[in-house]
DNA sequence: CTGAAAGCGCTTACAG
DNA sequence: CTGAAAGCGCTTACAG
């Protein structure tokens, strides 16, 4: 910066200046300082902003350690919209790095984020109060809590779980499974209890035995739904917590050479872009992720200048969208024939 | 910092030596200035110490937009690598980013970060001559160059290519067509060559019609499987440039009622999870995320210390790994039945 | 072994 | 509209 005043012939407070855009310039001092900047290459140095502001126009994104494609698209369009707004994208693992969530929380404070997006299970949220005591904005993925510096961007499962069951219910299914994800984990529990309840408003009873624990992953799915479909009083069709499960649902079931939809239906959770490459493809409560990155991208942008930052929640809307894994139930099936 | 060596009584050159671990600092001091940290929860600012050194621990990953899972697992094995030491990912996409990858690498040259990983095709490695030409270590993928602080971490792409080859011709294939990424772009055509070189080590003509140009994505796989399955000397195997292609190809038999592999054999490239959970399970030359990974950030440490910081050559192994997907071309299965 | 001081590159009241 | 100067939080030769 020195060169390029050096350059201009002017002081390097006109060139921060010149270059910060909103601060008064003679215009040709101003296409002074833009000449020089072109030929010298300048490139400002963003830490010494930081260091004074204290903001580094940096966000960081913790993301849990989930093989699943539904993370990195999300990561897509979140990091798209922080590069519209001229801000970088930090990573950070919360399992595999070294140390934790402790030390990724520790990493995106050292390096003075303007907040962070949290995708955890509510098991682990409280090493990211670290953040929200700093006052750093913080988001989290369905934790349902909101808080000063902390927001919340929930899915909306009771609704997607209520269309689910309501087209299987249409359908002619009544022996309906959930495959759930890891016990104890809360998100979990909260599309686990979305099911339960969306059951009772159909009025559809839940059976022993039908309410089983993946673990997000398709070895889970696939572990799961052989249980299933070894029980006595076989459902006709299950529901799974995110796509990959049902996913794994869909191999146990070819494995078993159990029809789908024939024998018994799949619906996923998520939408992620392979529901439509596998056979059959797969019917899923589909979540827009575009539109959760601009929630968490909102929500982190308010809880700047919200009165106490104070947080609040967002909800992302979900849709049922129906594809080959979804069928007539075999009872109804046999009626119309 | 300033309130930490209140606290510990010193004065903060101490706690900066203190903290740093390998300066001389008297055992007590040390304790004394631990407990003062401890006590305040103490976080240092990266940005002043970044402001200092002119280094960030810091290391950006610039990929394209292809929704390809690959680019994710590769992510999730360098951002290990990275937080073991100490660093963190600055993640950079060179499409959607507002501005393209000139802004993605504007940001890295910001942020003063100690490595850049571009994963681009040829026609788009110009704009990255500037973080080089700034002397930030920099490392592609597949670029087959090297150059001051420029290292190229390749996959083995001819080995593999020629195993897959001639895996097929064991199994009885001739008629070999290959489903390449878009036209014009440098690794579509490093692979390329690898297949068209391998035909000939096995002695295989190419043939009219059989090179095809897809995408990358899913639906280009499909739309040139169709094309192929119209041919009127349909080919019986079909090599594909990566998975999504080769998955899309997979699609477009099912529709057409064509049997993989009874009808005609599918190999990818790349490895991706996904492989194992569709129908036939996919086989392909697949690629160790966590070599490349490994290599990439080795890469990246070596152009600090190396003599005028000349970049090299890294090889990554590629092996095939047999799936459902291949099998015994028609023809041959007729002469033994 | 420890402290005072300079300096990294920027921003911004404060004068002029 | 512009310049000189202080300061953001850290590190590190330089004395002691």
């Amino acid at each position: 910066m020195r060169d390029v005043a050096r350059r201009a012939g002017v002081s390097v407070a006109t060139v921060s200046r010149a270059l910060d855009g909103s601060s008064t310039v003679a215009e040709e001092t101003a296409l002074l300082v833009q000449n020089a900047v072109e030929a010298l290459d300048f490139v400002p140095n963003i830490s010494a902003r930081t260091l004074k502001y204290g903001q580094s126009r940096a966000l960081g994104v913790i993301i849990p350690d989930l093989s699943n494609p539904f993370f990195f698209e999300f990561l897509r369009e979140f990091e798209a919209l922080a590069s519209a707004n001229e801000q970088v994208v930090l990573l950070a693992n919360a399992e595999t790095s070294t140390g934790g969530p402790r030390s990724s929380v520790r990493q995106m404070l050292m390096r003075l984020v303007d907040g962070v997006v949290v995708m955890p299970s509510i098991d682990e949220l409280e090493p990211y109060q670290l953040l929200t005591l700093r006052k750093v904005p913080t988001v989290a993925i369905d934790s349902r809590r909101v808080g000063p510096y902390f927001s919340d961007v929930s899915l909306m499962h009771e609704e997607g779980m209520l269309q689910a069951v309501g087209c299987l219910k249409e359908l002619g299914h009544r022996r309906i499974a959930f495959i759930a994800g890891s016990e104890g984990l809360f998100i979990s529990s909260i599309r686990l209890e979305a099911f339960r309840s969306a059951l009772r408003k159909h009025l559809i009873p839940e059976r022993a035995g039908y309410i089983r624990a993946g673990n997000y992953r398709v070895d889970g799915g696939d572990r799961e739904m052989r249980a299933l479909l070894e029980l006595r009083d076989r459902p006709t069709a299950v529901i799974a917590i995110n796509d990959m499960t049902a996913l794994g649902a869909l191999r146990a079931a070819r494995a078993a050479s159990v029809s789908v939809p024939g024998d018994v239906s799949v619906i996923g959770f998520d939408g992620i872009e392979l529901d439509e490459v596998v056979s059959p493809t797969l019917t899923t409560i589909s979540v827009s992720r575009a539109h959760m990155a601009k929630s968490c991208h909102t929500a982190l942008k308010e809880l700047q200048t919200a009165r106490h930052h104070e947080g609040r929640q967002f909800q992302v809307p979900v849709e049922l969208v129906r594809r080959q894994s979804t069928g007539p139930a075999r009872r109804l099936r046999k009626a119309v024939l």
